[in-house]
DNA sequence: TACACTTGTCATTCA
DNA sequence: GATGAATGACAAGTG
């Protein structure tokens, strides 16, 4: 029965092949896989069927593998360090588990040759659908997928380099795939999210891999041993990472593989990039009850820093700027990314919390530097001031609570505050410079310590805004600048109001102008439609004069003869008929 | 670097 | 005359 069908499908294989890398030239152009041979599909479904069987056979076993290795985590997870993964994910990374370790591979004795992985790889990306095998959605962008499912990859990628029981070709194919832009851009997301997430490195090796993978395009060619240290079932993630992200097409892609380092071994680059986790992890195995004691022996270890890690990673040997590895530890503080005005989101830079560390000093030195670094800071400066929840309470309330809540708030923004909370044109960022703009007049005032706030000096009426300047002993200095904050003030929510009101009527007009355009172009049908009812009603009225006029006789029984006669009726709707002549002195008359 | 857009500010007019 | 609203014009910041 086997001998019968293996040569079949031996046959089906070539032609599937052919077709593949037919397919893999046009799928760029945006053909599909089923245009070129539909007794292809045929024969696909036919293997198609024939592998998942294989596959389902597979997956039982790696399965009843994962289950043991689970309920060896489990005891892990008495720890509190290792965290099991879901079965559904690892259920999606099962089926290059044999195919990427080999010594796992081996352990089974059931290893997949090159052309069953890019099967495998294959039927993971429908072929059938090239858009989405072009554009793979990213793993890390799945909340499904643990991050640490793609992070794995690339520590057992090198692995290869030192099996014999694989073909090199098979390590410079994953070298590829490393190398795939998307790849990188997937794992340096992950990355970033994984040290935005931990402050620390897992014991597990979720946070080592991110630091090795940032740096994959550079040095995923280095052989690792981390492999030797790593759970069995981080090495089944690996498969579900290369299937989620890898594209069919990538036999397209022709890439710089750097040569892999010979003179890098798994020892070598343990000992550079990890000498302290090697020299605990280096007895670790990836089989066996062993492994389980040994991972609980590191998770009790402190952790590894990420940023440790980082500066040992590969990255900083194959990095030309390790600089910004520095600057992104600052960025802890979360104020020094957000407090860039090119890298901080409008909506990150309004959070006051991140803001909320900032002084009145703090802002009062800032502001004498414009355009400095401290400006940017000048500009996060008035975001501590209350929430917009506050903001539009405080809007709603009379003067004298406003000034209650000032006495509790002083800082309390003043554009906000005063009944403006939403600008005709404002968005995130033009309010925040909306806000550092009104923060200077504040900080003015602060200078010339003026016992009003900014909002109290605009908002409130003719009499207490008096009132309030008579319970004050104010100089010079302080009165002009407290006029031009309320007429600056005002001025602004005017301009606003004008530029809103600008806007409305523009609007207006526009939707009016529509309207009249539509108007006429009715207007038109109406005319030509008309026009059309009166040429036709024109057509049987002079057809109904001839008819009338050709039926007329004389007295001798003979027509008359249009050039000398002509009919013409009344408004009563007497016809007559009148010679040519007669009818022409009628006229003049 | 040029350009468009937004916003703040000033000057002016009017009620 | 003082005040506020409205608006054109201009400058500065930003993408």
């Amino acid at each position: 029965m086997m001998e019968i069908e293996l040569p079949k499908m031996h046959q089906s294989q070539q032609d599937m092949d052919l077709i593949d890398i037919l397919w893999r030239q046009d799928v760029d152009l945006g053909a599909g896989r089923e245009v070129f041979d539909f007794s292809f599909r045929q024969k696909e479904v036919e293997l198609r069927r024939q592998r998942e069987q294989e596959e389902e056979k597979q997956q039982q076993r790696l399965q009843d593998q994962e289950k043991a290795l689970l309920a060896q985590l489990q005891l892990d997870e008495e720890t509190g360090e290792f965290v099991p993964r879901s079965l559904s994910a690892q259920t999606n990374t099962t089926h290059g588990e044999i195919t990427q370790n080999g010594a796992f591979a081996g352990h089974e004795g059931d290893a997949l040759s090159f052309d069953e992985c890019m099967q495998l790889l294959a039927e993971t990306f429908p072929l059938d659908e090239p858009a989405e095998s072009l554009q793979p959605a990213p793993p890390c962008l799945d909340a499904s997928v643990p991050p640490s499912t793609d992070l794995m990859m690339p520590t057992n990628s090198p692995v290869f380099t030192q099996n014999p029981l694989l073909p090199g070709s098979l390590d410079q194919a994953w070298m590829e795939l490393l190398s795939l832009p998307e790849l990188q851009q997937c794992l340096n997301m992950q990355m970033q999210e994984t040290l935005n997430m931990d402050g620390f490195l897992k014991p597990s090796g979720e946070t080592q891999n991110p630091s090795y993978s940032q740096y994959l395009p550079g040095m995923d060619h280095l052989p690792s041993a981390q492999t030797e240290v790593c759970p069995p079932e981080y090495i089944n993630t690996y498969d579900g990472s290369f299937s989620n992200m890898v594209s069919p097409n990538l036999s397209q892609m022709s890439l710089n593989v750097p040569d892999v380092g010979a003179e890098f071994g798994p020892e070598e680059f343990n000992e550079l990039f990890y000498p302290e986790m090697e020299a605990k992890v280096n007895p670790l195995t990836c089989d066996g009850g062993h492994m389980v004691h040994q991972l609980a022996e590191i998770s009790n270890d402190p952790p590894v820093n990420p940023m440790d890690l980082q500066s040992f990673s590969p990255g900083n040997f194959s990095s030309e700027k390790p600089e910004p590895m520095v600057e992104f530890a600052d960025s802890d503080s979360g104020l020094s990314l957000d407090s860039s005005p090119h890298t901080s989101s409008p909506g990150k830079s309004l959070n006051g919390d991140e803001s909320f560390g900032f002084s009145d000093s703090d802002s009062e030195e800032m502001d004498g530097s414009p355009g400095s670094m401290e400006s940017d800071y000048t500009e996060i400066f008035p975001l501590v001031y209350l929430t917009d929840e506050a903001q539009a309470s405080l809007s709603e309330k009379s003067a004298a609570e406003q000034r209650e809540i000032k006495a509790k708030n002083p800082k309390t923004e003043p554009v906000e505050a005063s009944g403006h909370s939403k600008p005709p044109f404002t968005k995130d960022k033009q309010k925040k410079r909306s806000e550092a703009r009104l923060s200077r007049d504040e900080q003015r005032a602060k200078a010339l310590q003026i016992p009003l706030t900014v909002d109290m000096i605009i908002n409130l009426p003719v009499d207490d805004f008096n009132e309030m300047m008579s319970k004050h002993q104010l100089n010079e200095a302080q009165l002009a600048l407290i006029r031009d904050i309320r007429r600056r003030g005002k001025n602004k929510v005017a301009a606003q109001n004008c530029r809103k009101r600008k806007m409305d009527n523009i609007v207006g007009l526009e939707s009016e102008l529509d309207s009249l355009k539509e108007e006429k172009e009715r207007l038109k049908k109406e005319k030509s439609e008309r026009s059309t009812s009166l040429r036709e009603m024109k057509q049987q009225l002079s057809t109904l004069y001839q008819e009338v006029f050709g039926m007329l006789r004389d007295e001798k029984g003979k027509p008359f003869s249009p050039n000398e006669y002509s009919l013409q009726h009344t408004a009563d709707g007497t016809v007559f008929l009148v010679p040519r002549l007669k009818k022409t002195l009628v006229k003049n008359n």
